[in-house]
DNA sequence: CTTGACATAGAACGCTTGTTCGCTAGAATC
DNA sequence: GATTCTAGCGAACAAGCGTTCTATGTCAAG
């Protein structure tokens, strides 16, 4: 990376009102906004200074077309490859876990930004945040947050909600599917996979991701 | 969200054309592009769809500014929210932690974008890999990527990464300072704390955050 | 058939906007 | 001291650009 340290003050300045600007409007700004956003005497003199930086390889610049200035930082995080997953709910021992209906979704108390690159390109995404420690065979924790995608199709060794009517609970485990009944394999490698009547367990959604703040 | 999939077929076009022009230039595009770019017959007929995709929320224009239609996806993230921290090297049982010194974030095989809100306004943030099964007894499994403040003063109760000099190994605990020894206290509430003289470990990073990709 | 709402086309207007050019002031060089 | 070089300023130009106005077409309801 280019050392911006000793840049003139004035393309500093520049540089930062540029920045500010395209999280603000997500538009660049014209050359006469970055004049007086920047405190620059003239258009001609910024004309210049973004040159510097162009050649600097702090820029991009599109010629001639309007706004057409683009900071080429490489730890610039693009908003596109972000997404916003609404948390809708907990997983508390003993309870159904919560799946995202419309309600749930409009009175989500809570978002949370994580990268596109962490959950593939899985769509109806939602979290779920675990109350208890019912889930410590999955080495999932109170207060962890779990990513789920509902519309995610579940394959043998996924991970899973499952909610087990004869038990009228939900719980986090490696599914295995083997005809009539169902593998259940606690994420813990230490302890033993048990089996149920695969028609006695409903698969909630798929786990995508578990956060825990510490 | 309103439903875009019922819009007359030239909004539509409108609306990926946008898109796309965005991804490629990072600059919204001009009346006139939109028109030649989605095929549509005049100026006139492109301000009047824009309109409508304001009315129906799918847009945001700034009023006689140039390029100024922006797609308001639901959830924009504001890139200033978010973080990039390197993933430095990987925890493995019986090494060292690796830290993050220059040479190390140098070649940082990968980093990772995370909300800040989940990291709080903490410095010098580093990530790493864990290998191996060794941190189970703080509900952490192969794979799992753990999010570290060098910088954070780590206090009683934080989980930290403590580099034992006896064992010569890291591990990841809870820290409670006792005078001349140091409580470790496993992250899994089903096992029991133990102790070590506080000369001899070494307190390597506090833990912000744990993620782990199913 | 008429009317009115909506869709379309093309052109014109007037403000924006990137660029350029001439000019000035000060410093450096000879 | 004359010359050259650079940085800076302001104005002006031409193309770019959003907006608007008029004219025409479509089509269903009254």
């Amino acid at each position: 990376m280019t050392d911006q340290t000793q840049l003139p003050e004035s393309q500093r300045r520049i540089l930062a009102f540029i920045t500010r600007y395209v999280d603000d409007n997500d538009v660049p700004p014209t050359i006469r906004e970055i004049q007086k956003g920047a405190g620059i005497s003239s258009t001609s003199m910024v004309s210049y200074h973004l040159k510097a930086l162009e050649r600097a390889q702090i820029l991009n610049r599109y010629e001639r077309r309007s706004r057409g200035v683009v900071i080429t930082s490489p730890n610039r995080i693009n908003p596109r490859d972000m997404v916003s997953i609404p948390i809708v709910g907990r997983i508390v021992a003993g309870e159904p876990a919560p799946t995202p209906d419309a309600d749930a979704l409009a009175d989500a108390e809570n978002t949370l930004q994580i990268a596109r690159s962490m959950v593939g390109h899985a769509e109806d995404l939602y979290a779920l945040e675990v109350k208890g420690n019912s889930m410590i065979d999955a080495l999932i924790s109170d207060g962890d947050i779990v990513v789920m995608s509902k519309g995610a199709e579940v394959r043998n060794g996924d991970l899973a909600a499952v909610f087990l009517l004869d038990k009228n609970e939900s719980t986090l485990k490696r599914v295995y599917f083997e005809g009539k009944r169902l593998k259940l394999k606690p994420e813990n490698p230490t302890m033993k996979p048990f089996y149920v009547d695969a028609r006695s367990a409903q698969i909630q959604g798929k786990v995508l991701c578990v956060i825990r703040r510490a």
